[in-house]
DNA sequence: TTGTTTTTGTGTTTGAAAACACTAATTTTA
DNA sequence: TAAAATTAGTGTTTTCAAACACAAAAACAA
């Protein structure tokens, strides 16, 4: 259950992309209606099915936006890392949502009611090219997934997957450490194989010297190499 | 090669989702900027890795958009039917493509210079939330075939692909027979599959009374059925 | 801190689909 | 209209990864 907390001191000037395009009368209208909400891990934000209501923005955390497959399997669609967007597509194209979201970890979210955000939408035509460039990108990125982890084998995909990860959420001060961190079976779902062939491969990688692991924190060791495993199988 | 024509005949009056939304300033814009010109079978209209220049648009045939794979194996990743557009997700997300394009019978096609479509996408808000509509559509489309494709076993995909092919490009006037008509090749590119498997698992849906198959044309006789292993594998 | 649950790790078996290898039938084009 | 090139169709073999089945370790709660 979503804790509604004291975390009014988490200001909206931390939605730092759409902030600054923002004219007076529109930041008013976020700040009157906008909510902040902590959630621990585990907690879910929305599900399949349901109708969306906010737009929401991760900025602390980290939420995972999946959909459920068969015989348990999940597939994992997305990570929202801070500071980003989330829940807006279903709402954009008129859908209920098709996907569902959790948290990963200690996470804190803003929520923006849907009727704001139209009428900022309305009247805003930058903040309404932000968006559409948010969906482009995301767009790109699933177009080229659905032909990766279709066609690769396991080893493919999951270097693919690690590479992902760099690419799209970064890595920490050594430059090599992925800044997203999971657990064997979400990044499993993440590269579409299961959870016992996720571990076995990635122990393949560790014991080739392409990947270092700590715990759940991965360091390339062999971009090369891992590029490469990603490129041909 | 793409032959100019001299089909100036055809009236960007068909570009019906956007037409009726412009200013007469806007229209003024696209009639001194488009192009219309009319492709054979198999004609390329852009590669992976190219920078996108057009928006373009299907007012007659059909384009593939795909992505290739390994071992010459290639994913379909969307299906352009009349009329809409296609071309802008790249340039929206400032990226070059990661997708192909070829005309898959004889198409006409609409060119407005990406720069004559900023002109408009920076002024006119509808026009703008139009193509949000777009993208956000084809984000959800992406995101539920990832799942679908990666996890279901062949007569599960191809089910799904011909119901796919159903919702989103419709049928002919019996309410069976899809509009979209494709190789066996095609269907199990978008199906993700081997081309025997795809004419093997469809020969079995035509003696399991599935659906009916006359040259490319393909008939949904038994729609319950067909969601049925769509849903269950 | 102890018990419980989740996560990680590994071996074996089994099944499904890819790869391969053809033939037949259609389309296309020269 | 004949020849060439696709496309459709089918059987066999091989390979890869899922399923199953555990054991061990770590994380979490009571």
């Amino acid at each position: 259950m979503p804790r509604k907390s004291k975390l009014k001191s988490r200001k909206l000037e931390e939605l730092t992309s759409i902030w600054k395009i923002l004219t007076k009368e529109e930041k008013e209208i976020l700040r009157q209606n906008y909510d902040v909400k902590e959630f621990k891990k585990g907690d879910i934000i929305y599900q399949e099915g349901e109708k969306p209501t906010y737009l929401m923005c991760v900025v602390e955390g980290q939420v995972k936006i999946f959909r459920n497959g068969f015989g348990g399997r999940e597939q994992i669609v997305r990570i929202i890392t801070p500071v980003s967007y989330f829940g807006y597509r279903a709402h954009l194209a008129k859908e209920d949502y098709v996907t569902s979201a959790v948290v990963q970890c200690r996470t804190v979210i803003f929520f923006i009611p849907l009727k704001s955000f139209d009428i900022i939408l309305n009247q805003n035509i930058k903040f309404s090219q932000t968006f559409l460039k948010f969906l482009a990108a995301d767009l790109g990125i699933a177009d080229f997934r659905v032909a990766n982890l279709v066609q690769k084998h396991v080893r493919g995909r999951l270097a693919e997957s690690i590479l992902f990860l760099k690419d799209n959420y970064g890595c920490e001060a050594d430059g090599a450490t992925l800044v997203v961190s999971m657990t064997r079976e979400d990044l499993s779902g993440l590269s579409n194989m299961t959870t016992a062939n996720g571990i076995r491969t990635l122990s393949q990688f560790v014991s080739e010297g392409i990947v270092e692991v700590n715990k759940r924190k991965i360091k390339i060791l062999d971009e090369e190499k891992l590029l490469n495993i990603s490129h041909f199988g």
